[in-house]
DNA sequence: CAACCCACCTGACTGC
DNA sequence: TGCAGTCAGGTGGGTT
């Protein structure tokens, strides 16, 4: 559900109200997310002070002060929420809501995280070696930072068969494109989704490097997208939905060349194209 | 390795 | 109305 744009988004929602505060409980209803959680590492993060909200791909990283300077990694999955809701310090908190798995007690902040699907997580990483914690270990480039281009898409797809649509989506590779984004990428690209990555020239990776570095950053300043689940730290929904070239819009004609939008299906998941404009 | 395919889980929707 | 089937912003792990 939450790529780049979204996770994105609840980082610049959550830091502000976060940083700074101190986290003064955890409560965990269930742990049986995606994977267990670490209930002792997590109940250690009490009584410390949050410095930073960060992410690293499709992970918020919830940094602490003291010993060790552990750092929370949270992941959304497919259907989580991190809402941050204001409180009054020391007044009851609300009741749970139907799939609401754990809460962080900030005193007049309250983070609560709720998803239906329970594909999300929530572990703790130390400091120091951060980019050593096992989930972080095997990512690939960041496509907002320095290192993405064309020629870095040039040197990854030498010689892959794979569909370039996968690619995109690979997060060994390259970080933070899901679906939406990588049909849409494809799309401003002028690239077929399915097309072998080996194939693409030099010129077509720069396109499409330049195509995700546009979709993502535009997705961002609109809040990201809210088909279904997505929504902010305060429940606010994206609204990039209005400006997508092709997802979801089947049959609806290309913003580019009015030719209706197709659908199809790669490894179970959907993927919209133009085959008119599209090569 | 690279390229697939599956599972994990719940809810919404479609068609019979 | 009910029930079965399909699908949904992800991704680690297993198989070929």
């Amino acid at each position: 559900m939450p790529e780049l744009p979204e996770v994105e988004t609840v980082r610049t929602g959550a830091e502000p109200l976060l940083r700074g505060r101190r986290l003064g409980g955890v409560e965990l209803r269930r742990h049986d997310l995606r994977w267990p959680i670490p209930v002792a590492a997590v109940q250690g993060l009490a009584g410390r002070r949050c410095t930073a909200v960060a992410r690293r791909a499709k992970y918020l990283l919830l940094h602490f002060d003291g010993d060790g300077a552990p750092v929370a990694l949270v992941h959304l999955g497919m259907t989580g929420r991190f809402l941050v809701e204001p409180v009054a310090p020391r007044r009851p908190r609300p009741a749970w809501r139907p799939h609401e798995h754990w809460r962080l007690d900030f005193g007049d902040r309250l983070v609560r995280f709720v998803d239906p699907r329970r594909f999300g997580a929530l572990d703790v990483a130390a400091g120091a070696d951060l980019s050593a914690h096992p989930l972080l270990a095997g990512l690939g480039q960041e496509p907002l930072q320095p290192g993405f281009d064309g020629a870095f898409l040039h040197r990854v797809s030498r010689r892959r068969r794979t569909a370039v649509k996968a690619l995109l989506m690979d997060a060994r590779i390259l970080v933070g494109v899901g679906n939406i984004y990588a049909s849409e990428a494809c799309w401003r690209a002028g690239v077929r989704p399915r097309r072998a990555a080996g194939s693409l020239s030099r010129r077509e990776c720069d396109a499409l490097a330049a195509a995700v570095g546009e979709v993502l950053t535009a997705a961002i300043a609109a809040g990201g997208t809210s088909f279904r689940d997505y929504r902010g730290v305060g429940e606010e929904q994206g609204f990039f939905a209005r400006e997508l070239a092709v997802y979801e819009r089947e049959g609806e004609p290309c913003r580019r060349c009015g030719a209706a939008v197709r659908l199809t299906r790669d490894g179970g998941r959907s993927t919209y194209w133009c085959a008119s404009c599209q090569n």
